[in-house]
DNA sequence: GTCTATAGCCAGATAGAC
DNA sequence: GTCTATCTGGCTATAGAC
């Protein structure tokens, strides 16, 4: 096995650089950090992955299909709208409490530089809506759901999935919680907020 | 009027590194930028600031003091829970056109440094959900609302509004929208958004 | 108050020994 | 593949002329 030295530096380096990217963003990471969190040299770091930027992207890139396929996963399976919903966010909170950083992480670096998506975009295995909107619209032509637009919809998920997570520091602050209070919070959404989305849209 | 040409210069630096700071963060910045933008000279920057963290937290500061006071009023008045919401909701959508880097960027630098709020806790202005609970528990007893904690409503409310903002190329994306078309959800959000929470919380 | 010039540092990247 | 040493550039900050 000649290469198995290697494929582990290559995982440390990337768990390593994972941990600083996510936490101080490709601005605010520093390579000597990285070396010392793989605890390696600096120069090892540009032997396997050639420049900051490339690290960067790859710790990026993995990021991104970790969560990429969840999604897909949910908007297309074959349950009911009122399962999506209530699958997603127990799936999602699960997520999060695996790779806290990562929706952070992932928007940050998108509003930083919006074209690494166009490139995901094209691969046909990116997430989109077309099943959920027609799965959608027939619900609501029988009377199950309230009038709605998917993207609206889907906007509405994501926001009180992710939100919380995000702007963690900030809600803290005017929920005026401690660490543990507001965790405490996180776990009641899991059945809260698919409760909130389903009053919100079911028809009565 | 002896300082009126320094007001003028301060004002001038203050509003370019606005600008820079609010879409490169305080690490991705770079004090030259900032001089450019101001079309004065980097070391001008450093008579008038001393230096680039005190000239990041001076923009800062003005950032959240134009969040705060808005949320603390609409949180604070007089007006029933669903109009509240709906207050909420429109304001908040023109003060992001007016303002649209501000919610990344504290949310952004909030992560980097939670530190920032200590301080503004202490100050007696800072937003508190107390009114809005004992609101909020009166209109629940009285059978209006459905039992929900006032945390866990004004959370969704935040996110709701807050997130499309902020997650702005990773939806545009999901969505498969362009600008123009994101825009437009964003404008029919403004009503989409209130009848969207007053349905999951109303008693029907 | 505003400028030019430069000090001084620090980070990413490379050369070259082992 | 891994290390030490070093180059090179860019950035914050300051000194000093006007």
């Amino acid at each position: 096995m000649k290469k198995s030295k290697d494929e582990n530096t290559e995982e440390h380096i990337l768990e390593a650089a994972k941990l600083v990217f996510q936490s101080k963003g490709m601005d605010g990471a520093r390579m000597q950090e990285i070396a010392d969190q793989a605890g390696i040299n600096k120069a090892l770091l540009h032997y396997y992955f050639r420049s900051k930027q490339m690290l960067f992207e790859a710790v990026f890139n993995n990021a991104f299909s970790l969560l990429a396929p969840q999604l897909k996963a949910i908007l297309n399976d074959e349950s009911t709208i009122e399962n999506k919903i209530r699958n997603f966010t127990s799936n999602y909170i699960s997520f999060i409490v695996k790779h806290p950083y990562i929706p952070n992480f992932i928007i940050q670096e998108l509003n930083r530089n919006p074209d690494f998506l166009l490139k995901m975009k094209e691969n046909p295995s990116f997430p989109n809506l077309d099943k959920f909107k027609k799965q959608l619209q027939k619900e609501i032509e029988n009377g199950i759901i309230n009038p709605i637009s998917a993207e609206q919809l889907f906007i509405n998920i994501m926001a009180l999935n992710v939100f919380p997570f995000v702007a963690k520091p900030l809600l803290k602050a005017f929920t005026n919680t401690d660490d543990k209070a507001y965790n405490k919070l996180m776990e009641d959404r899991e059945i809260e907020i698919a409760n909130f989305i389903i009053n919100a849209i079911k028809h009565t």
